[in-house]
DNA sequence: TGAAGATGTATCGGCCCGATACATCGCGAA
DNA sequence: TTCGCGATGTATCGGGCCGATACATCTTCA
């Protein structure tokens, strides 16, 4: 899943690892805890192996290109790496509706075609749905057995899941009548399926 | 902290790992996901050869007592484990704060005294308002550069947090006035602290 | 100049998951 | 009666991911 975020990242723009970490932190919201270099650094080099990426050494400062013995490194996404990451988006299985997973995938939707767009959203409602019914019948058939915070606990729970239903709900409905998910922004209420779409650009920004 | 959990429901009955599968699932609810066997089984080993718990093998069947070779193992707390289970009640770290930690804590709330809970309850608050307001001034900040559907799923993480950090506020309030989480139940409105507390017995069924 | 703090790469031990295998039990159809 | 099949139950393995930790470099400011 990690695989797929970095693949995405870097198809906006070559990174380093800790903009890398910083720009997932962002994009993923609540979905995905911030990843962990212990995580990031060992799956970079694993990419690489597998000749997704590419890395390349680059010197921090301007001056000085080549003096220092560990300077940044600057990951690129290659033509290989390119078509994985075609192939990830469009691919829709079980892992692709846990919170991670669902996280991720929604995550580069506007680069994803509306059919998979719709049967992602549509797995994890179902999911969801699923959570949900388990819940309801565990608190239905357990009055007792159940203390009073546990029971609170579920409550929440249940909402939760209630309202990640009626959320997903409102999006499978604006994908079917082709509208965005943009609320607030109707100019873009317009635009049909999205192949190479309106993303913009991610500047790169080497110094800030 | 899966560790907690065990012992937290061992002490309530003994249990053989299928079960303890099952009541984990069902008890924390939407917090944590259902455990894993792969998790469960070295972790009871774990724990047997810290010595917080004993394994007791048992047949299925009531006749025959011992013909089998791999029947059904009965797990126990031990003395050393309540203890153990009673300093893992009092603590309150930052792993407590997380989604996993929060859900088994919390869980166990009923056998927690009100120093600890409110401690957990205002520390986990702490942690979702940081999660909220990363993400409000994400979105402040990032009007362009992020696609109508990123911008939604913070948008919808961003609801979430508020949610629950009123819910959060709510339970803080009960905890201070001394009221219990239950609103359904207004007769279990009065209990001051608890320490043993009316945990219902949890039947252990051994033939459902 | 030099110390503090941000930036940046990297490893290690350990928790936990999904897939898989395998044994036993209860029950109903052939 | 027996045979198979689904539920019950224990167990392992490879691998993803995390937190803690270490260490090097760059920027800033007193």
């Amino acid at each position: 899943m990690l695989e797929m975020a970095i693949l995405g990242l870097l198809q906006e723009a070559p990174m380093h690892g800790y903009e890398l970490r910083k720009e997932l932190a962002a994009k993923l919201g609540t979905l995905r805890a911030a990843i962990s270099y212990g995580t990031l650094y060992p799956t970079l080099k694993r990419l690489n192996t597998a000749g997704w990426i590419s890395e390349q050494a680059a010197s921090t400062s301007i001056v000085p290109p080549m003096t220092s013995k560990r300077g940044r490194i600057v990951y690129k996404i290659t033509a290989e790496g390119k078509e994985r990451f075609a192939d990830l988006l469009a691919q829709a299985g079980p892992e692709t509706y846990d919170d991670a997973g669902f996280g991720v995938h929604f995550t580069f939707f506007s680069r994803t075609d509306r059919a998979t767009r719709l049967r992602i959203l549509e797995g994890r409602r179902r999911r969801i749905e699923e959570r949900r019914e388990g819940l309801r019948d565990m608190m239905a058939r357990a009055g007792d057995r159940l203390d009073a915070y546990t029971l609170e606990l579920q409550r929440h729970g249940l909402d939760a899941c209630e309202r990640e239903v009626r959320w997903l709900e409102e999006l499978i409905t604006n994908e079917r009548s082709g509208r965005s998910p943009d609320r607030n922004n109707p100019s873009s209420a317009a635009g049909p399926a999205v192949e190479t779409p309106p993303v913009t650009p991610a500047p790169h920004l080497d110094r800030p």
